[in-house]
DNA sequence: AAGATAAGTTGCGAATCGCTACTTACTTGC
DNA sequence: GCAAGTAAGTAGCGATTCGCAACTTATCTT
C-alpha cells in the first residue's frame, strides 16, 4: 500500500513521458515486465528469477496491477496461487522493452542476449526497433523535427505525396 | 560522486536489459534525455524545465556522462557554462524514448503530446514504434518466440524465403 | 492433524530523494 | 579594479524508499 507522496514527475510541455514513467519508471518494473513476457506468472517465480526482495516485489506487482499493466487472478485449482498476466496495456510495452534491450546489447553489453526474440515464421531474429515515418520509411535523427501541433500536417491532401 | 553501493540488477538469463537499466533506469534519467533531445543543454535549463532538485540533477548528469550518454563540454566564450550534449550512444536511445512516450499517449494520457515529433520531409507525425521482422514486416506478440541461440536461423539459405 | 507451500507483511538499518542554503568560478557593468 | 550577477555544483538534513531477513496467513498434501 505505497501512498504516493512523492510529487509526480513534472509534465514538461504536455509530454506523456512523465505519465509513462509514473507507471514504469521504478526500479525492477521493467525486469518484472520482461519476466512476464517470458511466461513467468507467479510471485515465487519472479522472486527467484530476479532475486528481488519480497516486499519490493509485492509492492511493484501491486503498482503494476493498479496501473492496469498486469492482471491479478487467483488460480481456481490452487487458491494459494496468484497468477499475474500481462494485460493488453502491458503487452503494448513490448516495443519499448525490446528497444531498451537492443540498446543495451548494442551499447552496453555488446553481446546478443539470451533468449533471443525471433520471428515465429522463419525463426530469424527480429529487426532493430526504429523510428519510421507514417509510410514506413526509416527516419534518422536528422530527419526528425519537434513540431508544435499547429505546424503538423494532418491527413489531408497528402495522397499524392505518399504515392 | 555517487558510489554505486547498490547491487546491480541481476543479469537474468544473460539479458542486456539490466545493463540498459543500470544506465537509464533511475528516476529523471529519461526526462533529462528527453530535454536533451529538445535542445536543452545547460544545467539551469534542465533544472528550470524539469523542476528537479539541483543535487539530483548534478548526480544524474554525472552518471549519464560516465555512461557515455551525454558529453560534458565547457563553453569557450563563457567558461562558467557547461554544455551537455547527446553522444551517439545517447541519441541511440531515441527509439526507446519515443516508444515509451507513445505508450504513455495511448494508454495513460490519451492525448497527443507537445511537441510532436514529425518527419522533416512532409511534417507529418511519425508512425508508431513497432516490432518488425528482419524484412520489415510488423510482428504482433503472437508471431514472436523467445528462442535459444541454437534454435535461431542465421543468415544462410533464407534468400528464397525473403524473396 | 502435521507439514509444506504460495503470497505476502513487518521491522529495521542503510541508501536515496528532495528541499534549501551555501560555495566556487567566472563574467559584466561601472 | 571591484561590486554584483550568473552558472554549476556541493552540503546539510528530514522524509522516503530499498533491501534483507524473519514472521504471518491461507491453502494444499499426506
Amino acid at each position: 500500500m505505497g501512498g504516493k507522496l512523492r510529487e509526480p514527475l513534472r509534465d514538461l510541455a504536455e509530454c506523456s513521458l512523465p505519465a509513462a514513467l509514473e507507471a514504469m519508471g521504478e526500479r525492477w518494473s521493467f525486469l518484472i515486465l520482461r519476466a512476464a513476457f517470458n511466461e513467468l506468472h507467479h510471485f515465487e517465480e519472479f522472486q527467484s528469477e530476479l532475486g528481488i526482495a519480497r516486499n519490493i516485489l509485492a509492492n511493484r506487482l501491486s503498482r503494476l496491477v493498479e496501473h492496469g499493466i498486469l492482471m491479478r487472478t487467483a488460480m481456481p485449482e490452487d487458491r494459494r496461487k496468484i497468477e499475474y498476466r500481462l494485460t493488453d496495456k502491458g503487452a503494448a510495452l513490448l516495443p519499448t522493452m525490446i528497444a531498451l534491450r537492443q540498446w543495451g546489447e548494442r551499447w552496453e553489453t555488446g553481446i546478443a542476449a539470451t533468449p533471443v526474440l525471433v520471428d515465429a515464421r522463419d525463426r530469424r531474429p527480429i529487426g532493430p526497433i526504429e523510428v519510421r515515418a507514417h509510410d514506413g520509411r526509416v527516419l534518422t535523427k536528422q530527419e526528425l523535427i519537434w513540431s508544435l501541433p499547429e505546424d503538423v500536417a494532418d491527413d489531408a491532401a497528402e495522397v499524392r505525396a505518399a504515392e
